[in-house]
DNA sequence: TGTATTTCTTAACTTAAGTCAACGAATTAG
DNA sequence: CTAATTCGTTGACTTAAGTTAAGAAATACA
């Protein structure tokens, strides 16, 4: 059997559409924008004036289900607060495609070549419908200047993340297929039903195959 | 055969010899500042003012070989920059010490609880007799007040890290135990002299019984 | 709605890692 | 410097993942 064989289909940056852009808008009674400073507070209190900045600079765009947003070898110079839908980072070594990571609401997408001069060794696509907050190198320093204390929320909020980080290699190091994906369902429990169960397998390092016997084996 | 069967000794933070506080010294000509300056280049530049800061704030410990930087279920206040020697960062779990990192010259060591109110699940081991530069979170905040600037040498440091962590994780995912010993000997290679076998086993994920098959494997 | 494609499962077989045990080599401690 | 421990390798056996192939179930889409 084969998964994925097609090539993947490259959407990218072009086709997204922007939904709002917020200096045009009066920033009052609105979803998006409550779901990041949302975000934002769960790592530093953030104030009125900070929450305005952040607001005002920002702008959302959607992407549609399947959209490449980063492809390999190409630079990488946008990241992602995902506000709504599903993002797969992916590998394709030996013709196969290796996921990585899910990132799903409320969580931030910074490609690993975010910013540098060296070409990205992953895609990213979206495995739904997907409305996100879109970052730049640009962006964040003209906020950086506007408002130099964004450097220590983002310091805090990428310490914390690094922490995690550190917890999630700890812990696939230390388990077996079969442990990481009780894991997986414990955690989380959503993504179950939301992507492939062959993506999954791969994120756990293992064949579909294999994945097919744990489930099996599990069920007693 | 049993690895590891004696209950760690715990030396730990008092059992640390303070060699020098900069407070009391002049500052030039000195190796183990510019160490921490060199790294801390690599990433943003430096300046003079800057450096100033750092070395004076900065103090320097020399650990034993065998001192437990910290224990499983102890609170982690401190992260460390290594200027010679080498750390273990690992777990115990069912009775197993399970090795997750190891860190050397010009690596710097924070304990994914560092600062935080949960306990760490972690240990952390001098495998040999190392020369550290000790942070605190208080020591930080002095820094971050008397010259906001590092916060933004911090952020782009910790976010080159945690890109790195990325790539590591996703490494691992994508590759089999014979490619990990293969990338493992080729991108630390000074490691395979400096740390027993069965740790480097425990490292990539597997027995070290395991490992010495593979190495047998790849000498062909 | 029906057809094509993708996804998941199962089976038989292969390969490699885990386990248990033994032994020699290297290292450490007294 | 010797004794004890730790460490690395090997062998025999077990267990689980990889591979290949086929077919059923679910999903997409024309």
């Amino acid at each position: 059997m084969r998964y994925e064989n097609k090539p993947p289909i490259v959407g990218s940056y072009h086709s997204a559409t922007v939904v709002r852009h917020y200096k045009d808008k009066p920033k009052q009674d609105n979803y998006m924008e409550n779901e990041i400073i949302k975000y934002l507070s769960k790592y530093i209190p953030i104030t009125k004036e900070m929450e305005d900045v952040i607001i005002e600079s920002g702008f959302i765009k959607s992407f549609k289900k399947g959209t490449i947003l980063l492809e390999e070898g190409k630079m990488s110079n946008e990241c992602y607060f995902i506000i709504k839908g599903c993002v797969r980072s992916f590998h394709i070594k030996d013709g196969e495609e290796k996921t990585t990571e899910f990132y799903t609401e409320e969580e931030a997408v910074t490609p690993s070549a975010y910013g540098k001069r060296t070409p990205s060794a992953h895609y990213l696509e979206c495995l739904e419908d997907t409305l996100s907050g879109v970052g730049t190198p640009e962006l964040e320093t003209e906020l950086y200047q506007k408002f130099p204390q964004l450097e220590s929320l983002t310091r805090a909020l990428v310490e914390a993340i690094m922490a995690k980080q550190q917890d999630t290699i700890d812990y696939f190091k230390m388990s077996s297929p079969e442990e990481r994906y009780l894991n997986f369902i414990k955690f989380r429990p959503n993504l179950i039903q939301r992507v492939p169960q062959h993506q999954i397998a791969s994120y756990l390092g293992i064949k579909p195959e294999s994945l097919s016997r744990i489930r099996k084996r599990i069920m007693k």
